[in-house]
DNA sequence: TAGTGGTCTAGACCACTAT
DNA sequence: TAGTGGTCTAGACCACTAT
C-alpha cells in the first residue's frame, strides 16, 4: 500500500502536479485522499524524504526539494550508468566485448560467495558517453541463481530480467579506490598509458542477502566523478 | 523515546550482551520491556537495520549482523580518518605540513560559497597509518566562519573546536575521482611516479546549510579503499 | 490561534518460519 | 500450530510555524 502511494506521489512529482519547491498537501489530507491511516502516508512521504525528493518543515509543511534532485540522482546513477549520463545531457552507449562461462576466479567466487566449481558467467562492455568512452564495466553473475542467461538477456538489463523472473533486490556494497588499468582497459577507454582509473568493485543483494551480482567498473579518472551526500 | 532506545540497544549489541549473529527477543518482547508500543519499538530498530547492525528475518525473527558492522563503521569513517585506521586495528598518526591564511582560490571559494576577497586559512597535512603514509588532507575553512584559528586548534581537532563554538554539522557532498598526483605529493606519500590515487573532495555544512570546510584528499591507490553500503 | 509535522498508543490481520 | 516480522488503523498529544 505505502509503496503505491509512494510511486504516485514520486509520478505527480515528476510531473510537475506538484511543483518544484512547492508545499504538498497536509499528511493528513492526502491520508484522506488515498484512504489510508496518516502513520501509513507518512511511510510513504518518508521515503520519497529519504531519497531527497521532499523535504519536511515541522509546523510549516512538507515539500517538493528545488533542485536535490541532482544529489540524489547522483546517488541512485552510482548503479544506473544511463541515469547518469542522462542527468548530464549525454547519451549513453554500450558496446559489448564478450560473455563467457566459466569457473569463478577466487575473488569472484568469495564476493558471490559460491564455492570455486560453481559456475558463473562474466560479459564485459564499454559505457560510453555520447561518443566518449567512461567506464569499461565486467558483471559477473553465478549460473546456480540467474540461470544459463542469454547474451541479449543479460546486456538488455539484468535487473529488468531478474526483476521478471520474481527476485527482489536488497543491499549492495561498494568499495572504491584508484588505479592504473592495464594496457588492454587502456586502451578500450582511450587513456594514455599511466592516466588513472577510480575503481569500483560493487556486490549487489537479493533481500535475502544472497550475493547475485558482482561488478567491477574501471572509471577513466578525468571523465567521471562519484557524488555522495551524507546525513 | 525512540532514539534513546536505539542507543540502549546498540550499546547492548556493543557490550556482546546480544551476540553477534544471535537473535534478538522478539519487537512484542522488547516493546514491553521498554514500556514503549510496538511501532514505537520498531522506530528504533529500524535505524539499526539501516545502520546494518540488525537484519530482520519476516516469520523468523530480528538477529544481530554478524560482521556488517565494518561496513557502517567504513560509511562514518570517510569522515574520521582516526576511525578507519582503528577498524582496521592501525594507530593513526598525523604530520603537519604547514598552515596559512591567505585569499582563496577560485575552487575553494566557489565550494566555501565566499567571495576571493574573503581570508581563509588553509593546513596540509600528511596521515598515516601506523608508519605508512596513508593521505594528503588539504583543509580550507573560511575566516569569517571560524576566526583566526591557531595551529593547534585546527590540528588539534577542527569539529571539536567548532563544536565547542556551539556549531552544529549538518551534511557533507563528497566527490571521488582518480588521478595521477603532482611529484610533491608523490614523494609525501610514497608513490611511485605514476602510481593512481584517490582523490576526495568535501564540503561540509553547518545545520543552516552554510559551509565551514573544504577538504581535498589524496589518498594512496593501492593502500585505502572507501566502503559504501546501498539501501 | 489554526494548522503542520513528530511521535506515540493499543490494538489488528497477514504471510511466513520453525517445529 | 505458535511465534515472528510487515503492515495498517484511528485515534492522541506535543512543539512548532504562520498569521
Amino acid at each position: 500500500m505505502f509503496l503505491r502511494i509512494r510511486d504516485d506521489l514520486a509520478k505527480r512529482i515528476d510531473k510537475q502536479q506538484f511543483e518544484s519547491g512547492s508545499r504538498l498537501p497536509s499528511e493528513r489530507l492526502l491520508a484522506q485522499e488515498y484512504k489510508v491511516s496518516r502513520m501509513t502516508l507518512r511511510q510513504a512521504t518518508t521515503l520519497l524524504v529519504n531519497q531527497g525528493k521532499l523535504l519536511r518543515k515541522p509546523g510549516s509543511g512538507t515539500y517538493v526539494s528545488a533542485q536535490n534532485n541532482e544529489v540524489s540522482e547522483n546517488l541512485k546513477g552510482v548503479t544506473s550508468f544511463t541515469q547518469i549520463m542522462r542527468s548530464q545531457g549525454k547519451t549513453a552507449k554500450t558496446k559489448f566485448i564478450f560473455l563467457k562461462r566459466h569457473q569463478p576466479s577466487l575473488i569472484e567466487a568469495s564476493n558471490l560467495e559460491i564455492s570455486r566449481d560453481q559456475d558463473v558467467i562474466t560479459m564485459e562492455r564499454v559505457r560510453y558517453g555520447d561518443d566518449e568512452p567512461i567506464a569499461y564495466e565486467i558483471t559477473t553473475v553465478p549460473v546456480a541463481l540467474v540461470g544459463n542467461i542469454t547474451r541479449n538477456e543479460m546486456a538488455g538489463g539484468l535487473y529488468q530480467y531478474l526483476e521478471e523472473k520474481g527476485f527482489r533486490f536488497g543491499k549492495a556494497i561498494q568499495e572504491f579506490s584508484a588505479l592504473v588499468p592495464n594496457v588492454n582497459i587502456c586502451k578500450r577507454l582511450d587513456l594514455t598509458n599511466g592516466q588513472a582509473a577510480l575503481f569500483l568493485r560493487q556486490t549487489s543483494y537479493l533481500t535475502d542477502g544472497k550475493p547475485f551480482e558482482f561488478v567491477q567498473t574501471y572509471y577513466a579518472g578525468d571523465r567521471y566523478r562519484v557524488y555522495l551526500q551524507r546525513e
